[in-house]
DNA sequence: CGGCTCAATGTAAGCGCTTGCATAGCTATG
DNA sequence: CATAGCTATGCAAGCGCTTACATTGAGCCG
C-alpha cells in the first residue's frame, strides 16, 4: 500500500545539506547543533513531513519510551478510568502507552506481555498479582520492570489498595447496622485475586463477628448487570431471606438493585445491597449504592509516576491507597 | 536496565546449528523448512526464550500487522465496547491493536495519528469525520488506509451509522407522543460531528413538524452525569416547562433522570427524557431510558473486517448499520 | 551414469536510525 | 604566531531482522 516511500533521515539530510548524524542530533539533542543548522534542518523536516521510523529508532537506541499495560478488559469502567489517568501521566513525561487486554485469561495475558516486550516496552503495568513464575522470570531476565496495580504488594512493586481490608471494613459497616443474614455475589475468583481477596475480607469480618463460615450464601458469577441480577434473584429464594447482599463490584450490585426493584423489594427496607469500586453508576442508581471507594484516577496517576521512576531510576517504593466506605441509601438496618 | 542482552536470531541460529535465514523462515514460513530442521530450531527458540525484536522485524519486513485506533476517550463506555469487539476481530486475524486517545482534541488526535503511523501501523481506525485536510493528505501520502467509524461515509470508507437519521427517528417518536415543547441537552458539538449531527437530526424533525427552529431550548455541555443533571435543572426553569428533554447520549440522559428524581419530577408523567447509544445504563436507570440503539459491538466487529480488507486487499465498501429506537419507560405522552 | 530439476539451506545486502570517534575550523593563550 | 582547547559536524559501524540470490545435494530421466 505504500504508494510513495516515506521520507527518511537521509532525505532530510540531503535536503538540508548536512549529514544524517546532524539531523538525528537536531531531533534528539538540539543543544548539540548550532542555531543556523538547526533551523535549516527543521525546515527540511517540515517541508518533507518527515516522521522518524519507530522501529529503526528503537533498534538503534535500544530504548522506546513506551510503556505497556495489560488489563483484563476495556469494557470495565474501572480499568478504563484508571488507565486514562495513567496514560495522561505517561504522556506528560514523554512516554507512550500501549494497551492490551487479556479477557481475564492468564494464557492470553502472558501472550500479551510477551508481545509488549517484543515491541520494546520499557516497562509494564499489570493488574493483580496472580501470575505464574515463568512470566515473572521472563520479565526479570529481560530486565523489563513491571508494576502491579489494583493490589497491595506481594513480591514486587505495586500501586494499589488492600482489597481484603476494604471489603472487611465494608462488611463491618453492614454488621454494625445489625445484619446477621448476609449473602454475597462475587465476581469469578478463578485467576482473579481482587475478587478472591474481597470474598476473603467478608469472611474475615463474619468470623470476627462470630458468624460461621458455612453461613455465607454465595453466588459467583461473571461480570455484568444481568448476571448480578440473576444471582440476586437466586439468593432471595432462601428462607429466611438474607437481609443484606454484598456484591464484589458495583456493576453486580447495580444488577442486584435493578432486580430488587423488579421483584418489588424495597432497598434498604427489605434488603440492603452494597457494591465495590464506587463508579459513577453507584451514585445514580436509586437509592444510591453504599460501596468502597477505589481511587481509580489517583491510582492511575501514581502508577505512572512510580513506573517511570522504575524504568528510569531503577527502584521506587510501593504505594497503598485507602478505600473508604461510602455510605448511600442502599444500606440500612434490617427490618424488624 | 537490560541486565542480560535478549537472545537474538543469531543466538538461536548458532544454537540450532543453522543460519539466521533458516531460523527466520522457520518462524515466518515454516513450510519452506524441512521437518527435522524445524524441530531443532524450535527447540532452540524455546530453550532460549527467544522473542523476535519487533522494531527490527518491522524494519526489515516493512509490515507490522499492527492496526492503530484513535478514540476520543477510553472513559466512554461506548468506545470501550466497540473497541473491544474491534480488537477481538483483529486478534483473530493475527493483527495487534494499538490504542491512543485524543481527549476530543483535534490537535492531539493528529499527533496520535502520526505517532501510530511512525510506529508502523498498517491501517488506522478513526472516530467521526471532522478532521483537517493536512491529516488526510498525510495518511494518503504515507499510503496508510484509514477507516472512519461511528459515522456514515463522507469521503473515504466508513463503518457506522447515520447519527442524524437516528436522532430524527427518535424525535419523531417523541413528537408522535404529542410533545411540542421539546428541549435538548447536547454534548459539545465543537469538533464532534456525532454530536452536531444528532442535534441537526432533532432540528430536522422539529422543522418537519412545523415547529420553528427558534423554539428549541438547548444546553450544550461536556460529557458526564453531573453536567447532564445540571443542564436538565437549567432547562426546567423555563415556564412553561419543556415536556420532553432529548439528550445527545445516554450518560447525559442518566444525569437528567437522576436530577429529575432529585427535583421530585416524575418521569414520564411530568417530563419525558430520551438518550442515545443504548448502553447498559439505559436499561437499569428507572424507569428505563428510551434511546437509539447503537450496535457498538457489531460495529467494532465489522470495522475489523473492513479495515483488514483495506490493508490487505486495497479496497472495501462502507457499511451502514441501523439504529432502531428502543422504547422504555422514560418516554410517555405529555400530561394534560 | 551424465545432466537436469527442485527442495533445503546459506550468504549477504540492506531496512532507517543512533552514536562513538575522527575531523575541521575556530578562538584564546603563552 | 604556533599550540592547545573548543565546538560543530561528518564518518561509519552497527542494532536484529527479512529476503533475493547463490549454492548445495538429492532424486529422477533418458
Amino acid at each position: 500500500m505504500q504508494t510513495q516511500p516515506n521520507p527518511t533521515l537521509d532525505d532530510v539530510a540531503r535536503r538540508a545539506g548536512v549529514s544524517t548524524a546532524t539531523v538525528s542530533r537536531c531531533l534528539n539533542a538540539p543543544a548539540k547543533v548550532s542555531g543556523k543548522t538547526r533551523e535549516r534542518v527543521m525546515a527540511a523536516v517540515t517541508a518533507l513531513g518527515y516522521t522518524p521510523h519507530f522501529g529503526a529508532r528503537a533498534m538503534a537506541a535500544r530504548r522506546t519510551h513506551t510503556i505497556g499495560a495489560v488489563i483484563p478488559t476495556m469494557e470495565n469502567a474501572v480499568f478504563a478510568r484508571g488507565l486514562q489517568a495513567f496514560q495522561e501521566g505517561l504522556h506528560a513525561a514523554g512516554y507512550t502507552l500501549l494497551v492490551a487486554s487479556s479477557a481475564y485469561d492468564p494464557v492470553v495475558e502472558a501472550e500479551q506481555v510477551r508481545a509488549l516486550v517484543a515491541r520494546g516496552a520499557d516497562g509494564l503495568l499489570l493488574i493483580g498479582r496472580t501470575r505464574d513464575r515463568a512470566l515473572t522470570d521472563f520479565l526479570s531476565a529481560r530486565g523489563v520492570p513491571a508494576l502491579l496495580a489494583w493490589v497491595v504488594e506481594g513480591e514486587g512493586v505495586s500501586v494499589g489498595f488492600d482489597n481484603r481490608a476494604a471489603m472487611r471494613a465494608l462488611a463491618e459497616a453492614v454488621l454494625a447496622e445489625g445484619h446477621r443474614r448476609i449473602a454475597m455475589i462475587s465476581g469469578l475468583t478463578t485467576g482473579n485475586d481482587r475478587a478472591s481477596e474481597r470474598l476473603a475480607g467478608l469472611r474475615e469480618a463474619l468470623a470476627a463477628a462470630g458468624l460461621t463460615r458455612a453461613g455465607l450464601p454465595l453466588e459467583e458469577v461473571p461480570y455484568g448487570i444481568e448476571t448480578g441480577g440473576a444471582a440476586f434473584a437466586r439468593l432471595m429464594e432462601a428462607r429466611p431471606r438474607p437481609t443484606a447482599v454484598m456484591c464484589g463490584n458495583d456493576v453486580l450490585a447495580a444488577g442486584a438493585l435493578a432486580k430488587a426493584a423488579e421483584m418489588g423489594l424495597r432497598v434498604p427496607e427489605d434488603v440492603s445491597i452494597t457494591g465495590f469500586d464506587d463508579i459513577e453508576l453507584a451514585r445514580i442508581v436509586p437509592p444510591g449504592l453504599t460501596t468502597a471507594h477505589v481511587p481509580h484516577r489517583d491510582m492511575g496517576a501514581r502508577a505512572a509516576e512510580v513506573l517511570i521512576a522504575l524504568v528510569e531510576g531503577g527502584d521506587a517504593a510501593s504505594v497503598t491507597l485507602a478505600c473508604p466506605v461510602v455510605r448511600r441509601g442502599s444500606l440500612g438496618p434490617p427490618r424488624g
